[in-house]
DNA sequence: CACCTCCTATACGGTGGCGTACAACAGAAG
DNA sequence: CTTCTGTTGTACGCCACCGTATAGGAGGTG
């Protein structure tokens, strides 16, 4: 039986290439194709057609960035600005899944389904927020608003285009996550 | 001689509403025709070409989401977190200038142009943040810090999906923005 | 070696978008 | 009313892309 040179996988993956650089109307079949040295004569006999692509797409990226990172997270352990720390890292470290995640967002905004999505995604790293930030907070009101804010910086970070006067991006960072996740001795009060 | 009934300004306008609803992919010439009850016949008479019309587009925002606000903060005055208040309201509520400037935040992450565009109007707002913090907190690392937390929030904002078991996303972002722009008496430390 | 089964290349019709050319037209000016 | 001028509608050629149909080929299998 023939052999597929191009499998099911790599057009996913070209696909969110293609997504985390230009985004979802960059995901054309034909570029694809192209992108990976064939026609697209193979496509059609994994997706439907290109709509099903874009849900595979996101069944992917969902479960890489969120199902395989908690996990990971859960079972190293550690302390609570650590384990913070390292989901953000396996998360948005890297040129894989910060990029798509950032076209994800984007895209969320002008397709329901993909917003319906992100929002289950959030919601789980968000639920690792406010545990880890739990541990050192005790009004929950408080944890809520700091777990938003540290979610914010590590998203909004990369849509900001402004410069810090001398300072690099890095340490501006630095002294914020130490005003947002650290008790109230060295941190927010 | 003949009366445009469809003027420059106009195409900048549906250009601006179709990059807020769907991006700069969604900035068709004959589809903003469409959408102006005519066709296409006049464009060119304004513009080059698409890009033209793109370039006019970000001339636009940048005018009146910046030059224009800033102006206007700067008249009115105020205590430094009503003038920040102020600005954020001016420019990130109501239907128009928002939805543009995420727009344009997306789009500045896959072209350079719009991102050296992005970066002059971040600065000018940082520099806003900067000397309203400034006021009431004496650390010029700390003031950057705060002053990048404030953005990244105003901005993710909008790009994050998550819930707040049974809070508004209001409420959080008031307690958020009691923690970032109040002096240590009632914020951060 | 022949066969069978997938996989892939090629070709096709259809659609939508760009930019150009030109004809039709509507108001202002006389 | 006529003329003039700038705006708009229409038509065109071109290209990129979608999804389908079909023929060719490259492996495994007997």
């Amino acid at each position: 039986m023939g052999v597929a040179r191009t499998p099911r996988r790599s057009w996913i993956e070209a696909g969110l290439r293609a997504l985390a650089t230009g985004g979802p109307d960059a995901v054309r079949v034909e570029s694809l194709a192209k992108s990976l040295g064939v026609t697209k004569g193979g496509f059609y006999g994994y997706f439907a057609d290109r709509e099903a692509l874009l849900q595979a797409m996101l069944d992917t990226w969902e479960r890489e960035s969120v199902d395989e990172v908690l996990a990971r997270v859960e079972r190293e352990g550690g302390a609570p600005r650590t384990r913070i720390h390292r989901a953000g890292m396996l998360t948005f470290s890297g040129d894989r899944l910060l990029p798509i995640d950032l076209a994800v967002r984007a895209w969320a905004r002008r397709d329901e389904a993909v917003a319906d999505r992100l929002r289950r995604v959030d919601n789980r790293r968000m639920a690792l927020l406010r545990e880890m930030i739990g541990t050192f907070c005790a009004d929950p009101d408080e944890v809520e608003a700091r777990s938003l804010i540290a979610f914010c910086v590590a998203i909004g970070e990369h849509f900001l285009a402004a410069d810090h006067e001398g300072r690099s991006r890095a340490e501006v960072l630095s002294r914020a996550a130490d005003l947002v996740l650290d008790r109230p001795a060295r941190g927010i009060r």
